[in-house]
RNA sequence: GGCCCGUUCGUCUAUCGGUUAGGACGCCAGGUUUUCAUCCUGGAAAGAGGGGUUCGACUCCCCUACGGGCUACCA
């Protein structure tokens, strides 16, 4: 049978990384076993629906390479793959599981099952429209037919009618059986008043008309993971796979990781920029593939040591025996330490057509971009990083102090004239170590010093890649110029 | 509170009854780079606690603790 599985957020904002982690371990799950990768919209609740997101899953989902084989945007052979064009069908199997007597209708006030809550609450307990207190509301048990027919006119919901104290036994590929009596269980709204379907009910018949073999989604699911197998009973199908994802939790701290921890924490939440305050790891410079690795690792490994991986070798490695149980905390510094890997593979002439690199790039020689980037490649961790790294090229900043004080006792300006005029000599600075070490030999002049006093000069700090590339990239006319300002500085100093 | 799931270095994790408990990020030290970073080498760092089962438990079972999730006409 082929395998098809989806992914199924629902269109209240961006999509956060623990959505798009869903989302891959999905991809990777449907193109490990050939199968098909299935973006379903759950757009049932109109209230929290958030213009924009739709179109910003379908961009993230791009961006990192996960592209849906079926979807709202695509189609594919059992669609409306957006649960609102999905009404008439909802309506139809929520009428078959009444009548086989599974669901009922309810028409009990919204008020009067608050006060119900508040008074369990009150006493501790924890209120459950079921079973036990079913035939005190206002339901189509409770009340005789006209009665029902007549309310049926106005606005009602459909709840599933559990039945008690019997043993329900569902299946997660990840953590085996879990057993739970029925008891324990509510009977579920599947169909709301205004017509929509609730979350439980819509997805199972999705899946189901959808025929997916295996739902992929996050642990908070788990807990309804009973209800949703009453439901697959009811119609007497059968049941697909499941498995639960442990959660990614908050770098420190309590809870799981929420779209908001993004300001506080200092690294972003959401693969790509959301509006014009929030930041994307697209837009600090993470390469796609370099969250989509780290994202993998969290909750997953391959049961080897490696640990960087292309999208298409996690394809081939990912697996159901490694994926983790217990949730897993968010670390920015190995996210980075991951990028890195990747943008160190990539081939220079790769690197300096991402736009973020380009962009940063302009303005240089087009014959020095490359010779720069290839320079600076290996310091990035992230691409924003060239920003740093690549500073000196349009101007020295104040020189630092710190270097400042510790070089002007041994009298910098005397060394760096000197090198001044040995550098006007040299036509082709290419070769100019090969110059300037011997004969700073042989006028002994000490090495640390002149080595340190230029490039406090070229670049004021003393950091960065190495002098004599920074001189060839700087060029001739650049580099005499910022030694004789450098001079003219610690000459007026003394 | 109730229910469900989980628990190996600070973090991500390997181990599928017998290991000096391995790797990675981060951290520390040394080396390379006469700088910083990269890179290389080394180091500190873990089985939540208590009971069982067993010749032998990180590994299997139970209890406790802790963590997480769910408990909506939200998904």
């Amino acid at each position: 049978m082929e395998t098809r599985v989806r992914f199924a957020p629902s269109p209240t904002g961006p999509l956060h990384i623990g959505g798009l982690r869903t989302a891959l371990f999905n991809y990777l799950f449907a193109r490990k076993n050939n199968g098909v990768f299935i973006l379903r919209v759950e757009d049932t609740d109109q209230n929290r629906y958030v213009k924009g997101s739709e179109a910003y899953i379908q961009n993230a989902l791009e961006w990192s390479g996960l592209i849906p084989d079926e979807g709202p945007s695509n189609g594919g052979k059992y669609g409306p793959y957006r649960q609102s064009e999905r009404r008439d069908i909802y309506q139809k199997y929520i009428s078959e599981l009444v009548q086989k007597g599974k669901a009922y209708y309810a028409f009990d006030k919204t008020e009067t099952l608050q006060d119900e809550r508040k008074k369990s609450e009150d006493k501790g307990e924890t209120f459950r429209y079921g079973a036990e207190n079913r035939m005190q509301f206002l339901n189509s048990l409770t009340l005789d037919k006209e009665d029902v027919d007549k309310r049926l006119e106005g606005s009602f919901v459909v709840r599933l009618k559990v039945d008690p104290g019997v043993r329900i036994t569902v299946f997660d590929e990840i953590r085996g059986t879990i057993e739970l009596d029925s008891s324990l269980l509510d009977d579920k709204i599947l169909m709301k008043s205004d017509g929509m379907p609730t979350y439980h009910f819509a997805n199972v018949v999705d899946d189901q008309l959808m025929k997916i073999t295996c739902v992929i989604r996050g642990e908070e699911w788990l807990p309804s993971l009973p209800i949703h197998q009453l439901i697959y009973d009811a119609f007497e199908w059968t049941s697909p796979k499941f498995m639960h994802l442990p959660l990614i939790l908050k770098p420190s701290g309590k809870g799981k990781l929420s779209k908001r921890d993004g300001d506080k924490e200092g690294f972003p939440v959401f693969p790509l920029a959301w509006g014009k305050e929030t930041f994307g790891f697209k837009e600090i410079g993470f390469l796609p593939k370099g969250l989509i690795n780290y994202l993998a690792l969290l909750g997953w490994n391959s049961g080897t040591e490696r640990e960087v991986y292309e999208l298409q070798e996690l394809e081939n490695a990912f697996g159901l025996d490694g994926i983790q149980k217990g949730g897993a905390r968010f670390d920015f510094e190995k996210a980075k330490w991951i990028n890195h890997q990747h943008i160190i593979k990539l081939e220079t002439h790769e690197l300096i057509e991402i736009p973020i690199i380009n962009d940063q790039l302009k303005g240089i020689d087009e014959a020095k971009q490359l010779k720069l980037l290839e320079l600076l490649k290996e310091r990035l961790f992230t691409l924003e990083d060239l920003k740093n790294e690549m500073e000196w090229i349009h101007n020295t900043t104040d020189y630092d102090e710190k270097v400042v004080k510790k070089l002007t006792p041994r009298d910098p300006a005397g060394v760096l004239q000197k090198i001044f005029d040995q550098i006007q000599q040299i036509q082709d600075l290419n070769n100019l170590k090969e110059v300037l070490m011997p004969w700073a030999k042989q006028n002994e002049i000490n090495t640390g010093l002149m080595m340190q006093s230029l490039r406090l000069a070229l670049v004021g700090k003393l950091a960065g890649p190495d002098v004599f590339q920074i001189c060839m990239l700087l060029g001739k006319d650049v580099t005499l110029k910022r030694i004789d300002r450098a001079i003219t500085f610690f000459n007026l100093k003394t």
